[in-house]
DNA sequence: GGGTATCTACCGACAGGTCGGTAGGCAACG
DNA sequence: CGTTGCCTACCGACCTGTCGGTAGATACCC
């Protein structure tokens, strides 16, 4: 259920022991030596779970990818309602799932940021119909005037740059605030700081 | 004077090939061959001018925070004002600079996700004086009732992400949206609305 | 002639990937 | 029961290519 868990087979280990070193240390900073090492067994046998070190990397992300859709779909599931509220709901069950999955949030940043090359799979494109949806509620919920008035593709841009770069430059904010911003408190803070500042920008 | 600029001596030419390729690949991913070859000589050749590729690596970090220092330490220079059009004022210089250097931005990206090898320098703690002046000016105008009330630090932190996120993301927003984010129109419609999106959220 | 800048040639380390082979589980068959 | 054949999981040795870095020769320039 959660996306950072256990293993129970080999082939399973493999994928969790993948998902934390290309997380950590991206495609190309991660070897399958690294990877053979943290499972346990040597380079060949990785290769005979998987016949390459893209497969492996495309099993991770596929994974990955399919767990955050859970949590979206389980977070919208429900009727769609009115107003802040709503919105609210959302946000902060995203941002919760971004807090107990860090290694997700630095698998789609390493993603995001490998350009050109598409390894993984294009994340852009999978997101698209949550990022349609979501623009298309805020331009009803601000034509209803429940919203003051923004660009919704902009301020989902916005939105998601504020709540995943917490969540990824974990090393860079510990050296800026001088104290670790993953204990409980700091994230529930942060979850609030996010929360109080949409509220702000959004109700009229 | 512009982070992104042509060579005279093949040092620079270096520095500048160098910075390309670490901000479009990062440290691991460029190799001394790439920058050799977008200089036009050998590799033994850059290891004439500089004696590793840690240095040059170190080299380019140091330019780009200089610059960087160069863009903020003008957009300060003036007598420190009051309320928006203040904040408002250094915002978009910031913004402005990061749009006219993606490099920067890049750069930057890769090496606060680098995390745990610290190799080309702490950039948070470089960036720590600023960010404290920054918290501690809107301190003040939160408590002279200028501001709406946020914590400062949270804000701060939130405004990095929506900013250089944008310019970082390029290739992922591209296929998001389906067009090109960098254009000029698309770069002054970002512009507008992170300001609109912060005055909303700071104007009382 | 003494530097400076560039080159070619080379090195050891390590990358991803292949190959041949081994140990053990398991079902079929005499 | 024993043996035969097949399968999965794993391993060590090895392949090819690329990496960062070094050494020495060469060409040019003051």
């Amino acid at each position: 259920m959660a996306i950072e868990g256990e293993a129970s087979s080999t082939r399973e280990a493999i994928l969790v022991e993948a998902r934390h070193c290309f997380a950590q240390n991206g495609y190309q900073g991660t070897s399958l030596n690294d990877i053979a090492a943290g499972v346990g067994i040597r380079r060949a046998s990785l290769l005979h779970h998987f016949h390459s070190k893209d497969a492996i990397y495309q099993a991770v992300c596929r994974r990955a990818l399919s767990d955050w859709a859970d949590c979206i779909d389980e977070a919208v599931s429900g009727p769609v309602g009115e107003g802040w509220n709503y919105v609210d709901q959302v946000l902060t069950a995203a941002v919760r799932w971004f807090a107990q999955n860090p290694e997700f949030v630095r698998l789609v940043r390493h993603e995001s940021l490998a350009a050109g090359d598409h390894l993984g799979f294009d994340l852009g494109m999978a997101i698209r119909p949550w990022f349609e949806r979501a623009v298309n509620h805020f331009d009803r919920e601000m034509g209803a005037g429940r919203f003051r008035k923004h660009d919704p593709e902009q301020l989902l841009i916005s939105g998601y740059g504020a709540v995943l770069n917490y969540f990824s430059d974990v090393h860079f904010l510990e050296s800026l605030l001088g104290r670790d911003p993953m204990t409980e408190d700091a994230i529930e803070a942060r979850i609030e700081a996010i929360r109080e500042f949409f509220r702000a920008a959004l109700e009229p």
